[in-house]
DNA sequence: GGTTATCGAGACTGCTAGTCTTGTCAAGCG
DNA sequence: CGCTTGACAAGACTAGCAGTCTCGATAACC
């Protein structure tokens, strides 16, 4: 059972002591090490002791750094994911909307990513205070999509009365229950048909 | 810290022994004090020393009869919950869609089973028995909605391609997103909005 | 050259799921 | 009647994990 990882990544010993400054090849080991540990479970939890062991670093260090699990997972994650939020700006509700629900979906697509977001998302069930760093991760996207929506709003594609929020959600809410649940695809044709769909469901008359 | 809870339901040691046969009082005991702990505890998590120690039962009682904590709840809910699935028909799609969303939301708006609902879900991220468990809970409604949304369809209130389970992801979608994340309400008005423009995004042209 | 902050390692606390143990009690069987 | 047996309450125990604390080593800083 305990041979069973790959270990370590070969740094343990390797890496030279700073004495009194940081060590920010310790820093870097620890991201790299989670987001490893993170990418190959698939749903189980990952431990802050396999991470430190992955890393070759004391669990101290690790939480010298960072406040919680939660937060070294999520930075993880961050670090290393394209953080540009997708604003296309093709000039028509639905193309924009289209390339948008496809990025979002083709962005869950990557394993390395997608089995990371899994677990992130299953241990902010969990945790509060890591749930509560997911939403403004989350919420930068939200924000960015409702922007779109309200571009489209206002050259007339959208009804004056619309519910932007209530779109909003519909993209994200089946995406993630997709997403987490799996039990349905989320490829270019599905976003397609959602956008289309979202933008005639709010056409103006 | 120990005092907090109104502490148990008396019945400790009222409850007589039935010597060699099943105590279906006990049994009875550890599904109210489950259900009631699920709904008095608002996201954090229910522990099977509290269910035990509630219900004045031994632990090991507890799991002859339940293979799982996940188990106890999931059973604890549905015993309680009102199994019966809305399956209104009006004979138009729109007013049965909105029947079927308002009752859904409103279902969950009842304090009692929310907070059940939702200390639940949180532990069947990390439990995959009691996740497996609620997935069937929640399939009779996914089929019943599933079914619904087909009726409309051959009625040809819906486009003969409209791909019915992007519907169904959405309702749910939506609803599970706000839900567990209470960013947004989840009223009649929401639901009614939701229904309509649904119709309208897959309507027969 | 002494102080000080970081480091790796790992012991330790506290919490919880699930198992095992023990003594008790009544039902069923002879 | 009296012994066996299964369920029961209580709680000890194991195992796993988050987060804290301790320790000796090391090098920066004054």
């Amino acid at each position: 059972m305990s041979d069973t990882e790959p270990q370590a990544e070969q740094a343990p010993s390797t890496r030279p002591h700073t004495g009194r400054r940081r060590n920010e090849a310790a820093h870097r080991a620890i991201l790299d090490a989670a987001l490893k540990l993170l990418a190959e479970s698939d749903g189980t939890p990952v431990t802050i002791d396999a991470i430190a062991r992955a890393a070759g670093v004391g669990k101290q260090t690790v939480y010298r750094w960072w406040p919680s699990k939660g937060a070294v997972l999520l930075d993880a994650l961050t670090d290393r994911a394209d953080q540009d939020v997708p604003g296309p700006d093709t000039g028509a509700l639905r193309t924009d909307l289209r390339a948008f629900i496809a990025a979002t979906f083709d962005a869950a697509q990557h394993s390395t990513t997608a089995s990371a977001l899994r677990t992130l998302t299953r241990e902010a069930a969990r945790d509060p205070h890591l749930a509560e760093l997911m939403q403004s991760f989350v919420g930068t996207r939200r924000t960015a999509l409702r922007g779109l929506l309200s571009r489209g709003r206002e050259r007339g594609e959208l009804a004056g009365d619309t519910d932007l929020d209530l779109i909003v959600d519909q993209v994200y809410g089946v995406f993630w229950y997709r997403f987490l649940l799996g039990h349905g695809p989320l490829d270019e044709t599905v976003a397609e048909r959602l956008a289309d769909s979202l933008v005639r469901g709010s056409a103006a008359v």
